[in-house]
DNA sequence: TACAAATATGTGTATATACTAATATAAAAA
DNA sequence: TTTTTATATTAGTATATACACATATTTGTA
């Protein structure tokens, strides 16, 4: 039985993911660090979008940031994302043939 | 790289899992069916709230349901998620050693 | 210093959704 | 068949949030 102190962290982890444009942003960003632009242009969202978008992700300390000039790099704060991910990816398939 | 095609999917997985109540219902659910009733007792939800989430939960095929008389006994879907929800706490774990 | 480029922030809004209250349905029991 | 119990559905509402638009801030460059 999984404790119900985990509930508050689980929640908001999935919730986090749960929105498309966050998870476009993530698995942008899942092997390689970005600029801000950069996600703009690969996501096709606005600048104000993503910055938004990347403050929810700092909040809950999924992305990490650095200046390199006038440029701002974000990467993703923590390696176990891209295994729940995968996992997940697994799960759908799984789904898919039955 | 993750494929794009996954992003709805993926999405949509993870929205079910971020909702406070419907992740209550799920963990409730992990390890032994249950009818409405006492899932209600458990996650301390009305009636209408329990069945509303359990519609939501069975549109994405994460929960199953037999009747047994007048009852309705609800069960999850698929076993892959218990998985998913273990590997996260994990990395929630993690992230409190940081 | 003045300007340009990159990113962040504040405000307002539209949309989604979780819930309540009331009601309907379905099955069992009297 | 009437009543009771268990669950589902419908309608309305309040709240959260993702985004647009405008503006601010920060850094580099002329």
């Amino acid at each position: 039985m999984v404790e119900s102190v985990m509930i508050p962290s689980l929640s908001k982890f999935y919730k986090i993911l749960s929105d498309y444009s966050r998870l476009k942003i993530v698995l942008s960003l899942l092997n390689q660090e970005k600029c801000v632009g950069d996600i703009e242009k690969e996501v096709g969202m606005s600048q104000t979008a993503v910055s938004y978008q990347l403050k929810e992700l700092k909040k809950v300390h999924l992305v990490k940031y650095r200046r390199e000039g006038k440029n701002i790099f974000y990467s993703i704060d923590d390696d176990h994302v891209k295994d729940i991910i995968n996992i997940t990816i697994e799960h759908i398939r799984h789904e898919d043939e039955c």
